[in-house]
DNA sequence: CTGTTAGCGCATTCAT
DNA sequence: ATGAATGCGCTAACAG
């Protein structure tokens, strides 16, 4: 940890020979530089371990080489995937990202941009509320391109990647109708995201289609384990309780297997079970879980390859126009994966049967310790 | 995206009719500035919504704000929750985070520890390879403090946060002995990382205290789900089958339980598990199982603490030696959490009794749809 | 092809 | 208590 001072331009260019621009244009590319001086300059970069400072780059208003990142959560497995896509697109753009957590908070969520604004080429960002204006007017007046993921912000000049929400609930939906469940709950919570309203919506809509009244349980926050089991116990024990449940996300997914076993009510036999979003353990449980899948390392991808492009753009003055206007939102489509839950027989992720037996040889004797 | 020139210094000291020297002082605390000023310097700040320049500040010499995370992967649920801690212990101390991605690559390693020296005020690393003279070498000659967590580094230098790994792998065997299980499998996978050495050790310590013969089978790499039911076949098929599994990390657990329960195995009654590393659905599945449970967030919590205190030495001249020889490792406790998957009966984590029925009313029907 | 020079925005002596 | 001047390392005019 000693104060060594690191090599600059200078240093390099008085080792070469050579003056400062000449180093300069060597490290931003060697053209306009007679190969003998390039290989000179090389050298000499090479001998005295030289590395650009940044910051004064960025001082002079060059690109910091970083963008932003900006989620609810980076513990939870949906964003961490999308974030490792997002990281993997920008290194090999030569970028860094930095991550911030805004928990859904919007005044945290202006603070993180408010840091980041002056710190990052660009910004990726889920945003927590697709409606706040105080949120869109900070983001489209920022001096830095700007795209959403998995939510939206309503507002034409900024872009989003999206899946289809509305389309795959629908799908899971018809596809537990197409059982013959009549009455299919939806159960979910954070009521006010964009995507649980698409959902919803997606959900209606199927059981619109199939003239079957909808019934929808959905609670403002993100219901803990306790609430969805109390939930689900009051439309169990209700007039007309369900024989499905279609799930609007994860967390939820897992409360309802879970309480719907504590209640020792079997699944699909007495409640089909259809869930947004897959997990690790999805095909693991018993039953496995039918759930509607979302392509979340290519979201992340999409957006970063989104982000740089506009980055291009905005460095090549004369398509800066251009790219404004193609602020379109890009849709991703979800996959229904079809497992056991919703009433489809048990089969595994590879089509081996269920029960697979050990061959050669017989089981591990029990009697003996 | 307009190019509109953000306000410097030097127009805020002219807004307010003072120095750029007195508008430095105030931004910097507003010590030896007279109340008077320091109120006009203030009012213009705000109306001209002045913003630092991070990039001549860094240039002047001062810190960066920016911390460097050097994770093997940002979409395991363990570096997840880390990097979760981290960022959140970097903001309390007016710092972002920029993450990285090794897949526990030595060479991607390298160049992303290139890639954020310069850039980053500190490092926190989860290393690769414990003993990597090229990482150590690297490392320690780092002219910014680093810390490890979860990993170590062989060298007296750098200090890491850890958990003990040996001492919980011993208390898991333990457990199994404990409930008269004589052959024991130990499974897992990455054999040459330090924590898995560790974990190792300890069964191997508890077997041998016991005067049980170990079984260990472990993999250089990950084994796949289809790796570790080969695994499992073979031993189960073997004349002196294993009557517990003690698994070695988190994957491993989930492919042993998918593996056991697709060869028609009851658990525990004929092979019990155990698992290192806590996960979602850990007590959801059936039976429950039970881990080892490390402390993940306290980790980060820790390492980024331990990051920033080192920081404070640095700026600190005078302690910054006191630091230096500080490099003691921190290691923090993990839990057994008991679960049904070893044999102990069956319960809830909050107590309650597996089977809960609903109440004020009769089950849902089962016969209508 | 190559070198000289002038800032980028800020913190910091050193005066006053 | 305050301000003028200097330089951090780099890029880009602008000469040669």
């Amino acid at each position: 940890m000693k104060r060594e001072r690191h090599p600059t331009l200078f240093d390099v260019a008085r080792h070469a020979g050579v003056g400062t621009t000449t180093v300069s244009r060597v490290i931003n590319g060697g053209s306009r530089v007679s190969p003998k001086t390039l290989e000179q300059v090389r050298r000499a970069i090479d001998e005295l371990g030289f590395v650009p400072n940044l910051a004064a780059r960025v001082l002079k208003g060059e690109q910091s080489k970083t963008i932003g990142l900006i989620v609810p959560s980076i513990a939870d497995s949906f964003f961490a995937s999308c974030a490792e896509a997002i990281q993997k697109v920008a290194r090999s753009f030569g970028s860094l990202v930095v991550v911030t957590v805004t928990h859904n908070d919007p005044a945290l969520e202006m603070e993180n941009i408010q840091t980041l604004f002056r710190r990052a080429d660009g910004l990726l960002i889920a945003p927590s509320d697709s409606n706040n204006p105080k949120l869109i007017g900070r983001l489209t007046r920022l001096s830095i391109p700007v795209v959403c993921f998995d939510r939206p912000l309503h507002d034409e000049r900024i872009p989003a990647v999206l899946t289809d929400n509305y389309h795959s609930a629908k799908t899971a939906t018809r596809h537990l109708l197409q059982h013959g469940y009549k009455r299919i709950l939806c159960l979910g919570g954070e009521a006010a995201f964009h995507t649980m309203e698409e959902r919803v919506r997606g959900y209606e809509a199927a059981m619109r289609d199939a003239n079957r009244p909808t019934t929808i349980d959905i609670s403002a926050h993100d219901p803990s384990s306790e609430e969805i089991a109390a939930m689900l116990a009051r439309h169990l024990t209700g007039k007309a309780p369900p024989r499905a449940v279609f799930c609007l996300k994860n967390a939820t997914t897992i409360h309802t297997y879970d309480a719907l076993q504590r209640f020792g009510m079997h699944i699909p036999q007495q409640v089909a079970l259809v869930g947004y979003d897959d997990f690790l353990l999805a095909a693991t449980l018993r039953p496995s879980i039918t759930v509607i899948q979302q392509p979340v390392e290519e979201i992340g991808r999409k957006a970063a390859k989104l982000l740089f492009e506009r980055l291009a753009a905005k460095a090549d003055h004369s398509s800066l126009l251009r790219a404004e206007s193609h602020a379109k939102n890009v849709r991703l489509k979800s996959r229904l994966i079809v497992r056991a839950s919703c009433g489809c027989r048990e089969f595994n992720v590879d089509g081996l049967p269920v029960s697979q037996k050990l061959q050669g040889g017989a089981l591990a004797a029990t009697t003996e310790m």
